[in-house]
DNA sequence: ACCTGAACACCGTTCAAGT
DNA sequence: ACCTGAACACCGTTCAAGT
C-alpha cells in the first residue's frame, strides 16, 4: 500500500472493524493500525484525535450496517421484532467489537437512526417519554448483550482454538460437583455453547420483544 | 504499608476493585496495584499468573457480594424478580467493574451459586435444560448491562466530571435536528441520565421477569 | 496538507538474582 | 517462600521537522 493521500476516517474504521474481528479489540492499537497501512503511528493523528476516536468510528460503521425495515401496518411488536432481529444481523459477523457499541448508540448518525425508530415504535405501543427512553435504551443493550456473550465464541481465536476452548469448558462444568451444581452440570453442554445459534438469536430476541410487551401490559393497568 | 507477606489473592482482589471505582477499569494495572502496596510488579506474579486472572478474582470478589434470597415457597417468577434484584445490588456500588463480570460467571464457585439458583428457579417454571441455560444466561447478563449502561453514568469521574458529562450530552441531543430525531430530542433528558435509578433499575428487571415470563408462555402453548 | 522521526511516560511479562 | 532489579517488546501521545 501507498502512504499517500490513502488514509482516511472510513478506510481507518474498516481496518480497525478487520483487525477487530481477527484478533479481538485489544489488538487495534495505533501501531498495528499504522502498521497495515504501511505508514507512521502518527499519521493516524491527522484523522483522529485519539484512540478512542477510532472506535467511535468503528462503532458508528457497525451501527450504519443496520439494514433498519421499512415501517408498516403491522403491531409494533412485530415491528420491533423485526427491528432487533436486524440489529442482530448486523452484528453477529462481528462479535469482537459488538461491545463498542454499548455506550456509543447515540454518538452518531447511524445510531440515532436506529434509537429514534425504536422510541416510535414505544411511543406507538403507549409510552410515555421516560418509559420509552428507558426501555428503548435496555432493549438495544439488551440485544448488543446477546451478541458479545453468544455461548462458546472467543474473542479473536480461530476455529480451532475455539472448540478446544468449548471442549475445556464442558469438561469443567460437566466436572462440578453434582451435589452443589446439579442444574449446571446437567446443563454443561448447553451453558458451554449453543447447539443452535439461530435458536439461541430467536429465544433472545423473543424474551426482550416479550419483556417490552410485559411492562407495557402494566403501564394500561395503571391507566385502567 | 509493608511489603512482607501481606499481599495475597484476596487483598489484591480487593485493591483492584477498589481502583477500578475510583478511577475506571483501564487504571487497574500490575504496576499501579504493586504501588499502592509499596510493592514491585514482579511480586503480584506469585498471586497470579497474569493480568486477566487478576480481573477473574474481581470479578468473583464482585460475584461472592451477592446476597441470595433463600428460597421460598412464592412463585417462581417473584423469587426470581428478588435474585435479580440481589444481584443488582450487588453490582451498583461497582459500575466500572460490573462489565467484568460479563463472560465469568461460570468461573467461580460464587458466580456458580448465582447460576445453580437461577437454573432451579427457571426449572420450576417448566424450562427444559436447553432453554434453562440460554434463558438464565440472557437474564444474568442482561441484568450486568442494566449496570453497565446506566445512562448518565461515567467510567472513573467524580461528581462534577459526571455531571458535566449529562450536561454536555443533553445539549448534544437536544440540539439534534428535530425534523429527523423528533423522539430523541423530545426524550433527551431521558436518555441522558435518569430522573431515578430506583425506578431505573426496578423497570429494567420487571422487563427481564416479563420476558422470561413471556417466553414461559410460548413453551406452555407449545406443549398444549 | 499530510506524513515522518525521535522522544516520553507508560504497559505486561521474562529471567536471573537476592534474602 | 517471597520479593527485587534489570531488561524486552509493546503501548498512546507530544513535539518539531520534513516535503
Amino acid at each position: 500500500m501507498s502512504a499517500h493521500g490513502r488514509l482516511s476516517q472510513e478506510i481507518l474504521a474498516q481496518t480497525a472493524l478487520a483487525l477487530a474481528d481477527d484478533e479481538g479489540v485489544e489488538s487495534v492499537t495505533v501501531r498495528r493500525l499504522a502498521q497495515r497501512h504501511s505508514v507512521t503511528p502518527m499519521a493516524l493523528y491527522r484523522h483522529f484525535k485519539d484512540k478512542d476516536e477510532i472506535f467511535d468510528s468503528l462503532a458508528e460503521r457497525l451501527l450504519a450496517s443496520v439494514a433498519i425495515p421499512a415501517p408498516d401496518r403491522r403491531p409494533w411488536h412485530e415491528q420491533t421484532h423485526d427491528l432487533l432481529t436486524a440489529f442482530v444481523a448486523a452484528l453477529r459477523p462481528h462479535p469482537n467489537a459488538a461491545g463498542l457499541i454499548l455506550g456509543r448508540i447515540l454518538d452518531s448518525n447511524p445510531g440515532l437512526v436506529v434509537a429514534e425508530r425504536m422510541l416510535v415504535l414505544l411511543t406507538e405501543a403507549g409510552f410515555g417519554v421516560e418509559a420509552a427512553a428507558e426501555t428503548a435504551s435496555q432493549a438495544l443493550c439488551s440485544v448488543v448483550t446477546l451478541v458479545v456473550t453468544e455461548p462458546g465464541r472467543r474473542r479473536g481465536a480461530d476455529a480451532e482454538a475455539r472448540d478446544d476452548a468449548i471442549r475445556a469448558k464442558k469438561a469443567t462444568l460437566t466436572a462440578l460437583s453434582p451435589r452443589h451444581y446439579p442444574h449446571v452440570v446437567a446443563a454443561a453442554n448447553a451453558l458451554a455453547s449453543c447447539s443452535s445459534e439461530e435458536q439461541y438469536y430467536a429465544r433472545g430476541i423473543r424474551m426482550i420483544v416479550a419483556g417490552i410487551r410485559g411492562i407495557q401490559a402494566a403501564l394500561e393497568t395503571a391507566v385502567a
